[in-house]
DNA sequence: TAGACGTAGA
DNA sequence: TCTACGTCTA
């Protein structure tokens, strides 16, 4: 009940393509596409620093779909867990929120999955453009980083 | 990726014997023997009238060993989720805690599974012998399920 | 829609 | 140990 643990890297899977769905988070770590359980932001360490890889957009955060090629994320924190009773938080700069603002300074693309309805849809590869940072709607600090999706991908619509 | 799901039954399932290990709970429901993803106590519908056919007891409240064929099982509710950090409250006869009830007063035996180490153990068939309602340590109201190993089975120390 | 004795990664 | 954009059943 073990498998062959893929890799973890920066860019592109080989053998999925935009476009591909999975039903499961399972699925999603299986292939390599996003190698977290439950969390929505994926990144490695590589020469002591953090780069995100991939982030899972399942709308549970006030995410924005601004165009087809744009998409605004909320970095993670501040929720709790499971339906969010508990009381917010501010977000940090740690973890998954710095290893994108990493991408964005090192130019790294972020393999974007995309929640559709009941299953996860594989969106291509998204640069991280700039990040803001304001207070939400209960008064906490909520980062919102923009990714921009890179050209010459096959459109999704 | 949706495998035929057995029936649920009440009592011994075909192929799975008493110290049979387990590493997932989602193993526990491919066979048979405790048909829900996260919560401790399954049951069915049978004329109307819920009956327990299986609990996981993983120690997660303060169920008490009394000997190696006595087991004192909390009732579920009142904990919260993911780690109880949210209030406590009064457990309910209901669901759960109303099935166990209509087990013992029917004398249908109830599947134990408990969580060893990091591996969940058949345990074989248990009757229902008493319940009791007292105030937990926060001072809510818990139930406490006696349960009493049918004889005959293969003892597992 | 909400509850539930879970899981894996950091 | 704690967090975390899950997943299932009722």
């Amino acid at each position: 009940f073990k498998w062959m643990e893929p890799k973890k890297r920066v860019g592109p899977i080989w053998g999925v393509h935009t476009g591909d769905k999975f039903k499961f988070r399972s699925q999603l770590k299986m292939v390599g596409l996003h190698c977290q359980h439950r969390s929505g932001i994926d990144y490695i360490n590589i020469n002591g620093m953090n780069l995100a890889i991939s982030i899972v957009d399942s709308h549970c955060y006030s995410n924005e779909r601004k165009s087809s090629d744009m998409l605004i994320y909320s970095g993670h924190g501040g929720l709790g867990d499971s339906g969010r009773k508990l009381p917010p938080k501010d977000q940090k700069l740690e973890r998954g929120n710095l290893a994108l603002i990493n991408s964005m300074e090192e130019h790294k693309p972020v393999r974007v999955i995309r929640k559709v309805g009941d299953v996860f849809v594989y969106d291509g590869l998204y640069a991280v453009t700039r990040y803001t940072q304001k207070r939400g709607e209960e008064g906490k600090i909520v980062f919102n980083f923009h990714l921009k999706r890179e050209p010459g991908q096959p459109p999704l619509f």
